[in-house]
DNA sequence: GTGGTCTAGACCACG
DNA sequence: GTGGTCTAGACCACA
Protein backbone atom coordinates (compact mmCIF):
# COMPACT_ATOMS: atom_id res chain seq x y z
CA UNK A 1 0.00 0.00 0.00
CA UNK A 2 1.65 3.26 -1.31
CA UNK A 3 0.65 6.94 -0.33
CA UNK A 4 2.19 9.96 -1.63
CA UNK A 5 1.21 12.78 -0.92
CA UNK A 6 1.85 16.46 -3.13
CA UNK A 7 2.37 19.07 -0.82
CA UNK A 8 1.65 21.49 -3.48
CA UNK A 9 -1.54 20.65 -4.69
CA UNK A 10 -5.04 22.76 -4.14
CA UNK A 11 -6.59 19.50 -2.12
CA UNK A 12 -5.25 19.78 1.99
CA UNK A 13 -2.67 17.02 2.45
CA UNK A 14 -5.49 15.56 5.47
CA UNK A 15 -7.67 14.56 2.68
CA UNK A 16 -5.13 13.30 0.06
CA UNK A 17 -4.48 11.02 2.32
CA UNK A 18 -7.11 10.13 3.50
CA UNK A 19 -8.50 9.80 0.24
CA UNK A 20 -5.65 7.21 -0.77
CA UNK A 21 -6.35 5.19 2.65
CA UNK A 22 -10.32 5.10 1.33
CA UNK A 23 -9.23 3.72 -1.79
CA UNK A 24 -6.44 1.43 -0.36
CA UNK A 25 -9.59 0.11 1.10
CA UNK A 26 -11.88 -0.46 -1.57
CA UNK A 27 -9.20 -1.89 -3.98
CA UNK A 28 -8.68 -4.17 -0.91
CA UNK A 29 -5.21 -3.58 -0.19
CA UNK A 30 -6.58 -2.76 3.33
CA UNK A 31 -8.71 -5.37 4.84
CA UNK A 32 -11.37 -4.84 7.35
CA UNK A 33 -9.31 -5.34 10.84
CA UNK A 34 -5.99 -4.33 9.18
CA UNK A 35 -3.74 -2.05 11.43
CA UNK A 36 -2.82 1.62 10.35
CA UNK A 37 0.67 2.91 10.71
CA UNK A 38 0.64 5.08 14.25
CA UNK A 39 0.06 8.89 13.41
CA UNK A 40 3.79 9.51 14.30
CA UNK A 41 4.90 7.04 12.07
CA UNK A 42 2.88 7.84 8.90
CA UNK A 43 4.00 11.46 9.71
CA UNK A 44 7.85 10.64 9.26
CA UNK A 45 7.06 8.20 6.36
CA UNK A 46 5.01 11.06 4.40
CA UNK A 47 7.24 13.66 5.46
CA UNK A 48 4.28 15.37 7.44
CA UNK A 49 2.88 16.82 10.48
CA UNK A 50 1.75 14.68 13.41
CA UNK A 51 -1.40 16.28 13.10
CA UNK A 52 -2.21 16.33 10.16
CA UNK A 53 -1.98 12.91 10.07
CA UNK A 54 -4.40 12.61 12.87
CA UNK A 55 -6.80 15.25 11.38
CA UNK A 56 -6.88 12.35 8.41
CA UNK A 57 -7.20 9.73 11.08
CA UNK A 58 -9.94 11.69 12.66
CA UNK A 59 -12.05 11.72 9.62
CA UNK A 60 -11.52 8.44 8.54
CA UNK A 61 -12.82 7.46 11.86
CA UNK A 62 -15.90 9.55 11.49
CA UNK A 63 -16.92 7.93 8.11
CA UNK A 64 -16.69 5.03 9.79
CA UNK A 65 -13.79 3.77 7.74
CA UNK A 66 -11.41 3.09 10.62
CA UNK A 67 -11.88 2.35 14.03
CA UNK A 68 -9.54 4.34 16.32
CA UNK A 69 -8.26 2.35 20.01
CA UNK A 70 -6.63 5.26 22.11
CA UNK A 71 -3.14 4.08 22.16
CA UNK A 72 -3.74 0.63 21.01
CA UNK A 73 -3.45 2.28 17.44
CA UNK A 74 -5.79 2.32 14.05
CA UNK A 75 -7.37 -0.32 11.96
CA UNK A 76 -9.55 -1.00 9.28
CA UNK A 77 -13.05 -0.39 10.45
CA UNK A 78 -14.92 -4.30 10.17
CA UNK A 79 -17.86 -3.07 7.87
CA UNK A 80 -16.98 -0.48 5.69
CA UNK A 81 -19.73 2.58 5.73
CA UNK A 82 -22.46 2.41 2.93
CA UNK A 83 -24.58 4.54 0.79
CA UNK A 84 -27.71 6.56 2.76
CA UNK A 85 -30.28 8.74 1.33
CA UNK A 86 -28.13 11.49 2.20
CA UNK A 87 -24.95 10.63 0.41
CA UNK A 88 -26.89 9.66 -2.88
CA UNK A 89 -28.52 13.32 -2.89
CA UNK A 90 -25.06 15.10 -1.99
CA UNK A 91 -23.56 12.63 -5.20
CA UNK A 92 -26.30 13.46 -7.34
CA UNK A 93 -25.95 17.46 -7.02
CA UNK A 94 -22.14 16.95 -7.44
CA UNK A 95 -22.57 14.82 -10.70
CA UNK A 96 -25.21 17.63 -11.52
CA UNK A 97 -22.68 20.70 -10.89
CA UNK A 98 -19.92 18.80 -12.70
CA UNK A 99 -22.35 18.30 -15.68
CA UNK A 100 -23.52 22.24 -16.08
CA UNK A 101 -19.53 23.55 -15.81
CA UNK A 102 -19.15 20.80 -18.77
CA UNK A 103 -22.26 22.40 -21.08
CA UNK A 104 -21.07 25.92 -20.29
CA UNK A 105 -17.95 25.21 -22.18
CA UNK A 106 -19.42 22.64 -25.01
CA UNK A 107 -19.06 19.37 -23.40
CA UNK A 108 -22.82 17.32 -24.32
CA UNK A 109 -24.21 15.00 -25.21
CA UNK A 110 -22.09 12.08 -26.36
CA UNK A 111 -18.86 13.94 -25.71
CA UNK A 112 -20.18 13.69 -22.45
CA UNK A 113 -20.49 10.10 -22.32
CA UNK A 114 -17.41 8.84 -23.74
CA UNK A 115 -15.77 11.64 -21.74
CA UNK A 116 -17.70 9.64 -18.44
CA UNK A 117 -16.88 6.11 -19.88
CA UNK A 118 -13.04 7.41 -20.34
CA UNK A 119 -13.11 7.82 -16.32
CA UNK A 120 -14.57 5.28 -15.69
CA UNK A 121 -12.50 2.63 -17.49
CA UNK A 122 -9.58 4.20 -15.46
CA UNK A 123 -11.23 4.22 -11.93
CA UNK A 124 -10.33 0.94 -10.93
CA UNK B 1 -31.71 37.52 -14.93
CA UNK B 2 -32.36 36.51 -11.25
CA UNK B 3 -29.09 35.62 -9.10
CA UNK B 4 -29.28 34.51 -5.38
CA UNK B 5 -26.75 34.42 -2.56
CA UNK B 6 -26.89 31.37 0.32
CA UNK B 7 -24.59 33.20 2.62
CA UNK B 8 -24.51 30.21 4.82
CA UNK B 9 -23.77 27.82 1.79
CA UNK B 10 -20.74 25.82 1.68
CA UNK B 11 -19.53 27.28 -1.70
CA UNK B 12 -18.03 30.61 -1.23
CA UNK B 13 -19.66 33.47 -2.78
CA UNK B 14 -17.95 34.56 -5.69
CA UNK B 15 -18.49 30.92 -7.04
CA UNK B 16 -21.79 30.67 -6.28
CA UNK B 17 -21.90 34.23 -8.58
CA UNK B 18 -19.77 33.11 -10.85
CA UNK B 19 -22.17 30.09 -11.54
CA UNK B 20 -25.05 32.07 -11.58
CA UNK B 21 -23.85 34.49 -14.13
CA UNK B 22 -22.44 31.18 -16.20
CA UNK B 23 -25.59 29.69 -16.39
CA UNK B 24 -27.18 32.55 -17.30
CA UNK B 25 -25.15 33.01 -20.29
CA UNK B 26 -25.61 28.75 -21.23
CA UNK B 27 -29.69 29.68 -21.00
CA UNK B 28 -29.58 32.56 -23.14
CA UNK B 29 -30.75 35.32 -20.45
CA UNK B 30 -27.17 36.66 -21.11
CA UNK B 31 -26.47 37.38 -24.71
CA UNK B 32 -23.28 38.33 -25.97
CA UNK B 33 -22.55 41.80 -26.01
CA UNK B 34 -25.04 42.28 -23.17
CA UNK B 35 -23.72 44.44 -20.37
CA UNK B 36 -23.08 43.30 -16.79
CA UNK B 37 -23.92 45.52 -13.56
CA UNK B 38 -21.40 47.22 -12.78
CA UNK B 39 -19.33 45.83 -9.43
CA UNK B 40 -21.09 48.36 -7.16
CA UNK B 41 -24.11 47.55 -8.22
CA UNK B 42 -24.27 43.93 -8.09
CA UNK B 43 -22.27 44.14 -4.55
CA UNK B 44 -25.30 46.17 -3.28
CA UNK B 45 -27.81 44.34 -5.23
CA UNK B 46 -26.73 41.26 -3.73
CA UNK B 47 -25.69 42.65 -0.32
CA UNK B 48 -22.70 41.36 -0.47
CA UNK B 49 -18.75 42.62 -0.37
CA UNK B 50 -17.52 44.97 -3.41
CA UNK B 51 -14.34 42.82 -3.27
CA UNK B 52 -16.49 39.38 -3.61
CA UNK B 53 -17.84 40.84 -6.72
CA UNK B 54 -14.25 42.02 -8.21
CA UNK B 55 -13.62 38.50 -7.73
CA UNK B 56 -16.08 36.73 -9.49
CA UNK B 57 -16.10 38.71 -12.55
CA UNK B 58 -12.08 38.33 -12.87
CA UNK B 59 -12.66 34.26 -12.81
CA UNK B 60 -15.14 34.91 -15.41
CA UNK B 61 -12.96 37.18 -17.74
CA UNK B 62 -9.88 34.33 -17.21
CA UNK B 63 -11.98 31.94 -17.99
CA UNK B 64 -13.83 34.02 -21.42
CA UNK B 65 -17.10 34.42 -20.35
CA UNK B 66 -17.10 38.05 -19.80
CA UNK B 67 -15.00 40.62 -21.01
CA UNK B 68 -13.90 44.05 -18.37
CA UNK B 69 -13.45 47.62 -19.93
CA UNK B 70 -12.13 49.10 -16.90
CA UNK B 71 -14.20 51.63 -15.27
CA UNK B 72 -16.28 51.29 -18.59
CA UNK B 73 -17.88 47.91 -16.89
CA UNK B 74 -17.71 44.45 -18.03
CA UNK B 75 -20.00 42.82 -20.77
CA UNK B 76 -20.66 39.12 -22.43
CA UNK B 77 -17.87 38.23 -24.39
CA UNK B 78 -18.65 37.99 -28.28
CA UNK B 79 -17.93 33.85 -28.16
CA UNK B 80 -18.24 32.07 -25.04
CA UNK B 81 -15.09 30.02 -24.14
CA UNK B 82 -15.13 26.55 -25.41
CA UNK B 83 -13.56 23.53 -24.23
CA UNK B 84 -9.93 22.57 -24.70
CA UNK B 85 -7.89 19.28 -23.95
CA UNK B 86 -6.79 20.62 -20.38
CA UNK B 87 -10.78 21.12 -19.51
CA UNK B 88 -11.61 17.87 -21.03
CA UNK B 89 -8.54 16.55 -18.58
CA UNK B 90 -9.60 18.50 -15.55
CA UNK B 91 -13.47 17.23 -16.06
CA UNK B 92 -12.28 13.73 -16.20
CA UNK B 93 -10.23 13.65 -13.72
CA UNK B 94 -13.54 15.35 -11.46
CA UNK B 95 -15.50 12.70 -12.47
CA UNK B 96 -13.14 9.84 -11.78
CA UNK B 97 -12.97 11.37 -8.49
CA UNK B 98 -16.38 11.76 -7.77
CA UNK B 99 -16.84 8.04 -8.93
CA UNK B 100 -14.40 6.64 -6.69
CA UNK B 101 -16.02 8.57 -3.77
CA UNK B 102 -19.33 6.49 -4.70
CA UNK B 103 -18.11 3.26 -4.91
CA UNK B 104 -16.73 3.46 -1.23
CA UNK B 105 -19.62 4.09 -0.16
CA UNK B 106 -21.45 1.16 -2.39
CA UNK B 107 -22.14 2.98 -5.08
CA UNK B 108 -21.47 1.17 -8.50
CA UNK B 109 -22.80 0.12 -11.89
CA UNK B 110 -26.16 0.60 -12.53
CA UNK B 111 -26.71 2.57 -9.53
CA UNK B 112 -24.65 4.68 -10.41
CA UNK B 113 -25.75 5.13 -13.68
CA UNK B 114 -28.90 5.56 -12.44
CA UNK B 115 -27.82 8.49 -11.08
CA UNK B 116 -26.44 10.02 -13.17
CA UNK B 117 -29.19 10.02 -15.28
CA UNK B 118 -31.61 11.46 -12.60
CA UNK B 119 -28.80 13.81 -12.33
CA UNK B 120 -28.49 14.56 -16.43
CA UNK B 121 -32.45 15.11 -16.59
CA UNK B 122 -32.94 17.04 -13.63
CA UNK B 123 -29.87 19.80 -14.78
CA UNK B 124 -31.33 21.72 -17.89
CA UNK C 1 -23.46 34.40 29.13
CA UNK C 2 -20.52 33.74 31.63
CA UNK C 3 -17.91 31.22 30.80
CA UNK C 4 -15.03 30.38 32.93
CA UNK C 5 -12.00 28.33 32.24
CA UNK C 6 -9.87 26.09 34.43
CA UNK C 7 -6.43 25.14 33.31
CA UNK C 8 -5.79 23.16 36.00
CA UNK C 9 -8.47 20.92 35.84
CA UNK C 10 -8.42 17.24 34.66
CA UNK C 11 -11.24 17.61 32.05
CA UNK C 12 -9.40 18.85 28.82
CA UNK C 13 -10.23 22.87 28.07
CA UNK C 14 -11.79 22.06 25.18
CA UNK C 15 -14.61 19.99 27.03
CA UNK C 16 -14.56 22.33 29.52
CA UNK C 17 -15.82 25.22 27.16
CA UNK C 18 -17.82 22.53 25.26
CA UNK C 19 -19.64 21.96 28.39
CA UNK C 20 -20.28 25.63 29.52
CA UNK C 21 -21.99 26.77 26.05
CA UNK C 22 -24.00 23.42 25.86
CA UNK C 23 -25.61 24.34 29.94
CA UNK C 24 -25.97 28.11 27.93
CA UNK C 25 -28.33 26.56 25.58
CA UNK C 26 -30.06 24.57 28.35
CA UNK C 27 -30.40 27.17 30.67
CA UNK C 28 -31.89 28.96 27.19
CA UNK C 29 -29.25 31.84 27.79
CA UNK C 30 -27.83 30.94 24.26
CA UNK C 31 -31.10 30.71 22.25
CA UNK C 32 -31.13 29.10 18.40
CA UNK C 33 -30.04 30.93 15.87
CA UNK C 34 -27.98 33.28 18.56
CA UNK C 35 -24.15 34.05 17.15
CA UNK C 36 -21.07 32.79 18.97
CA UNK C 37 -18.03 34.66 19.08
CA UNK C 38 -15.60 34.12 16.44
CA UNK C 39 -13.08 31.19 17.53
CA UNK C 40 -10.14 34.48 17.69
CA UNK C 41 -12.37 36.13 20.10
CA UNK C 42 -13.41 33.64 22.18
CA UNK C 43 -9.78 32.19 22.67
CA UNK C 44 -8.00 35.96 23.70
CA UNK C 45 -11.43 36.17 25.89
CA UNK C 46 -10.90 32.77 27.76
CA UNK C 47 -6.74 33.36 27.16
CA UNK C 48 -6.67 30.15 25.63
CA UNK C 49 -5.03 28.90 22.34
CA UNK C 50 -7.16 29.46 18.79
CA UNK C 51 -7.09 25.94 18.39
CA UNK C 52 -8.55 24.77 21.47
CA UNK C 53 -11.30 26.87 20.78
CA UNK C 54 -11.99 25.49 17.72
CA UNK C 55 -11.98 21.91 18.98
CA UNK C 56 -14.64 22.66 20.99
CA UNK C 57 -17.01 24.32 18.62
CA UNK C 58 -15.85 21.54 16.01
CA UNK C 59 -17.27 18.48 18.81
CA UNK C 60 -20.55 20.59 19.53
CA UNK C 61 -21.15 20.64 15.41
CA UNK C 62 -20.51 17.03 15.24
CA UNK C 63 -22.83 16.83 18.37
CA UNK C 64 -25.49 18.78 16.68
CA UNK C 65 -25.74 22.17 18.95
CA UNK C 66 -24.10 24.53 16.75
CA UNK C 67 -24.22 25.24 13.31
CA UNK C 68 -20.50 26.37 11.58
CA UNK C 69 -20.78 28.33 8.32
CA UNK C 70 -17.22 28.88 7.36
CA UNK C 71 -15.80 32.88 7.71
CA UNK C 72 -20.00 33.53 8.81
CA UNK C 73 -19.21 32.44 12.46
CA UNK C 74 -21.23 29.61 13.91
CA UNK C 75 -24.26 29.85 15.82
CA UNK C 76 -26.86 28.02 17.98
CA UNK C 77 -28.31 24.96 16.19
CA UNK C 78 -31.91 26.03 15.42
CA UNK C 79 -33.07 22.44 17.16
CA UNK C 80 -30.86 21.00 19.61
CA UNK C 81 -30.00 17.15 19.35
CA UNK C 82 -32.55 14.79 21.37
CA UNK C 83 -31.71 11.34 22.80
CA UNK C 84 -31.66 8.32 20.99
CA UNK C 85 -31.10 4.72 22.43
CA UNK C 86 -27.33 4.53 22.07
CA UNK C 87 -27.47 7.62 24.42
CA UNK C 88 -29.45 6.49 26.74
CA UNK C 89 -27.59 3.16 26.84
CA UNK C 90 -24.62 5.11 27.78
CA UNK C 91 -26.09 6.87 29.97
CA UNK C 92 -27.05 3.82 31.76
CA UNK C 93 -23.91 2.33 32.12
CA UNK C 94 -22.57 5.57 33.52
CA UNK C 95 -25.34 5.79 36.14
CA UNK C 96 -24.32 1.94 37.00
CA UNK C 97 -20.74 2.54 37.20
CA UNK C 98 -21.35 5.45 38.97
CA UNK C 99 -23.73 3.34 41.36
CA UNK C 100 -20.98 0.88 42.25
CA UNK C 101 -18.23 3.13 42.92
CA UNK C 102 -20.54 4.44 45.42
CA UNK C 103 -21.59 1.21 47.00
CA UNK C 104 -17.81 0.30 46.82
CA UNK C 105 -17.59 2.87 49.76
CA UNK C 106 -20.64 1.95 51.96
CA UNK C 107 -22.89 4.44 50.00
CA UNK C 108 -26.00 2.42 49.45
CA UNK C 109 -30.11 2.49 49.57
CA UNK C 110 -31.23 6.07 51.14
CA UNK C 111 -27.60 7.62 51.37
CA UNK C 112 -26.82 7.56 47.54
CA UNK C 113 -30.83 8.40 46.81
CA UNK C 114 -30.43 11.76 49.07
CA UNK C 115 -26.96 12.64 47.51
CA UNK C 116 -28.87 12.19 44.36
CA UNK C 117 -31.83 14.45 45.10
CA UNK C 118 -28.79 16.98 46.38
CA UNK C 119 -27.36 16.95 43.23
CA UNK C 120 -30.47 17.43 40.90
CA UNK C 121 -31.80 19.74 42.95
CA UNK C 122 -28.26 22.03 42.41
CA UNK C 123 -28.37 21.22 39.31
CA UNK C 124 -30.61 23.93 37.39
CA UNK D 1 -12.50 -14.47 40.62
CA UNK D 2 -12.20 -14.21 37.09
CA UNK D 3 -10.95 -10.97 35.41
CA UNK D 4 -11.37 -9.96 32.44
CA UNK D 5 -9.37 -6.84 30.02
CA UNK D 6 -10.81 -5.18 27.26
CA UNK D 7 -7.93 -4.22 25.11
CA UNK D 8 -9.75 -1.67 23.13
CA UNK D 9 -12.21 -0.19 25.53
CA UNK D 10 -12.31 3.53 25.91
CA UNK D 11 -11.60 3.03 29.78
CA UNK D 12 -7.48 2.30 30.67
CA UNK D 13 -6.55 -1.03 31.41
CA UNK D 14 -5.24 -0.08 34.82
CA UNK D 15 -8.86 1.09 35.96
CA UNK D 16 -10.60 -1.81 34.17
CA UNK D 17 -8.35 -3.67 36.43
CA UNK D 18 -9.04 -1.70 39.78
CA UNK D 19 -12.55 -1.87 39.07
CA UNK D 20 -12.93 -5.67 38.67
CA UNK D 21 -10.62 -6.02 42.02
CA UNK D 22 -13.02 -3.75 43.83
CA UNK D 23 -16.00 -5.58 42.69
CA UNK D 24 -14.48 -8.83 43.74
CA UNK D 25 -13.77 -6.88 47.02
CA UNK D 26 -17.45 -5.72 47.26
CA UNK D 27 -18.89 -9.07 45.87
CA UNK D 28 -17.22 -10.56 48.95
CA UNK D 29 -14.97 -12.94 46.42
CA UNK D 30 -12.27 -11.40 47.66
CA UNK D 31 -11.81 -11.28 51.68
CA UNK D 32 -10.01 -8.89 54.19
CA UNK D 33 -6.73 -10.60 54.11
CA UNK D 34 -6.66 -12.64 51.32
CA UNK D 35 -3.70 -12.56 48.88
CA UNK D 36 -3.49 -10.66 45.64
CA UNK D 37 -1.47 -12.29 42.70
CA UNK D 38 1.78 -10.75 42.29
CA UNK D 39 2.08 -8.03 39.92
CA UNK D 40 3.93 -10.26 37.65
CA UNK D 41 1.63 -13.30 37.77
CA UNK D 42 -1.18 -11.02 37.60
CA UNK D 43 0.18 -9.69 34.34
CA UNK D 44 0.94 -12.90 32.57
CA UNK D 45 -2.19 -14.16 33.42
CA UNK D 46 -4.18 -10.75 31.71
CA UNK D 47 -1.60 -10.52 28.93
CA UNK D 48 -0.73 -7.15 30.06
CA UNK D 49 2.00 -4.88 30.87
CA UNK D 50 3.45 -5.03 34.37
CA UNK D 51 3.68 -1.39 34.78
CA UNK D 52 -0.40 -1.43 34.13
CA UNK D 53 -0.93 -4.07 36.62
CA UNK D 54 2.00 -1.67 38.99
CA UNK D 55 -0.63 0.96 38.45
CA UNK D 56 -3.88 -0.25 39.21
CA UNK D 57 -2.61 -1.82 42.37
CA UNK D 58 -0.93 1.10 43.40
CA UNK D 59 -4.47 2.82 42.90
CA UNK D 60 -5.64 0.57 45.06
CA UNK D 61 -3.64 0.78 48.02
CA UNK D 62 -3.81 4.92 47.51
CA UNK D 63 -8.00 4.14 47.97
CA UNK D 64 -7.46 1.48 50.49
CA UNK D 65 -8.61 -1.56 49.27
CA UNK D 66 -5.43 -3.56 49.49
CA UNK D 67 -2.20 -3.60 51.58
CA UNK D 68 1.04 -3.72 49.76
CA UNK D 69 4.16 -5.01 51.42
CA UNK D 70 7.00 -4.69 49.79
CA UNK D 71 7.97 -8.01 47.64
CA UNK D 72 6.05 -10.01 50.13
CA UNK D 73 3.00 -9.65 47.87
CA UNK D 74 -0.33 -7.26 47.90
CA UNK D 75 -3.35 -8.44 50.63
CA UNK D 76 -6.78 -7.48 50.15
CA UNK D 77 -6.93 -4.42 53.24
CA UNK D 78 -8.69 -6.02 56.68
CA UNK D 79 -11.33 -3.43 56.38
CA UNK D 80 -12.73 -2.03 53.34
CA UNK D 81 -12.79 2.07 53.23
CA UNK D 82 -15.74 4.07 53.66
CA UNK D 83 -17.06 7.10 52.35
CA UNK D 84 -15.43 10.51 53.73
CA UNK D 85 -16.96 13.79 53.11
CA UNK D 86 -14.42 14.39 49.54
CA UNK D 87 -15.91 11.35 48.62
CA UNK D 88 -19.39 12.55 48.95
CA UNK D 89 -18.78 15.80 47.25
CA UNK D 90 -17.24 14.22 44.14
CA UNK D 91 -20.24 11.63 44.09
CA UNK D 92 -22.46 14.35 44.10
CA UNK D 93 -20.94 16.40 41.97
CA UNK D 94 -20.63 13.49 38.93
CA UNK D 95 -23.62 12.39 39.40
CA UNK D 96 -24.64 16.36 38.50
CA UNK D 97 -22.46 16.25 35.49
CA UNK D 98 -24.41 13.13 34.30
CA UNK D 99 -27.53 14.76 34.94
CA UNK D 100 -26.57 18.15 32.90
CA UNK D 101 -25.86 15.84 30.00
CA UNK D 102 -28.89 13.90 30.16
CA UNK D 103 -30.37 17.26 30.15
CA UNK D 104 -28.95 18.98 27.12
CA UNK D 105 -30.29 15.56 24.95
CA UNK D 106 -33.79 15.84 26.50
CA UNK D 107 -33.83 13.53 29.30
CA UNK D 108 -35.67 14.66 32.48
CA UNK D 109 -37.79 13.85 35.11
CA UNK D 110 -39.22 10.60 34.92
CA UNK D 111 -37.53 9.26 32.02
CA UNK D 112 -34.11 10.08 34.06
CA UNK D 113 -35.86 8.55 37.21
CA UNK D 114 -37.02 5.30 35.07
CA UNK D 115 -33.34 5.33 33.28
CA UNK D 116 -31.65 5.38 36.97
CA UNK D 117 -34.46 2.49 38.32
CA UNK D 118 -32.76 0.75 35.57
CA UNK D 119 -29.54 1.20 36.10
CA UNK D 120 -29.78 0.27 39.78
CA UNK D 121 -31.71 -2.89 39.50
CA UNK D 122 -29.02 -4.24 36.96
CA UNK D 123 -26.68 -3.33 39.37
CA UNK D 124 -25.70 -5.83 41.65
C1' DG E 1 6.83 4.84 22.06
C1' DT E 2 1.80 6.22 21.53
C1' DG E 3 -2.22 9.07 21.28
C1' DG E 4 -4.41 13.21 23.53
C1' DT E 5 -4.04 17.73 24.47
C1' DC E 6 -2.26 22.48 24.37
C1' DT E 7 0.34 26.37 22.66
C1' DA E 8 2.47 29.26 19.19
C1' DG E 9 3.17 31.10 14.90
C1' DA E 10 2.32 31.07 10.07
C1' DC E 11 0.05 31.29 5.29
C1' DC E 12 -4.01 31.28 2.48
C1' DA E 13 -8.74 32.02 0.71
C1' DC E 14 -12.62 34.55 1.65
C1' DG E 15 -15.31 38.72 2.53
C1' DG F 1 -10.61 40.12 10.39
C1' DT F 2 -12.16 35.15 9.81
C1' DG F 3 -11.88 30.20 9.45
C1' DG F 4 -9.02 26.42 7.31
C1' DT F 5 -4.87 24.40 7.09
C1' DC F 6 -0.10 23.26 8.27
C1' DT F 7 4.05 23.03 11.04
C1' DA F 8 6.67 22.76 15.29
C1' DG F 9 7.49 21.74 19.84
C1' DA F 10 5.87 20.42 24.27
C1' DC F 11 3.69 17.78 28.35
C1' DC F 12 0.94 14.04 30.08
C1' DA F 13 -1.25 9.52 30.69
C1' DC F 14 -0.91 5.06 29.20
C1' DA F 15 1.29 0.59 28.08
Amino acid sequence: MFITIEPNSQTPIYLQLRRQIVEGIVRGELRPGDPLPSVRQMAVDMGINLHTVNKAYGVLQAEGFVEIFGRRGARVAPAPPRYDEAFLAELRGQLQALYREARSRGVEGELFAALLQEALREAP
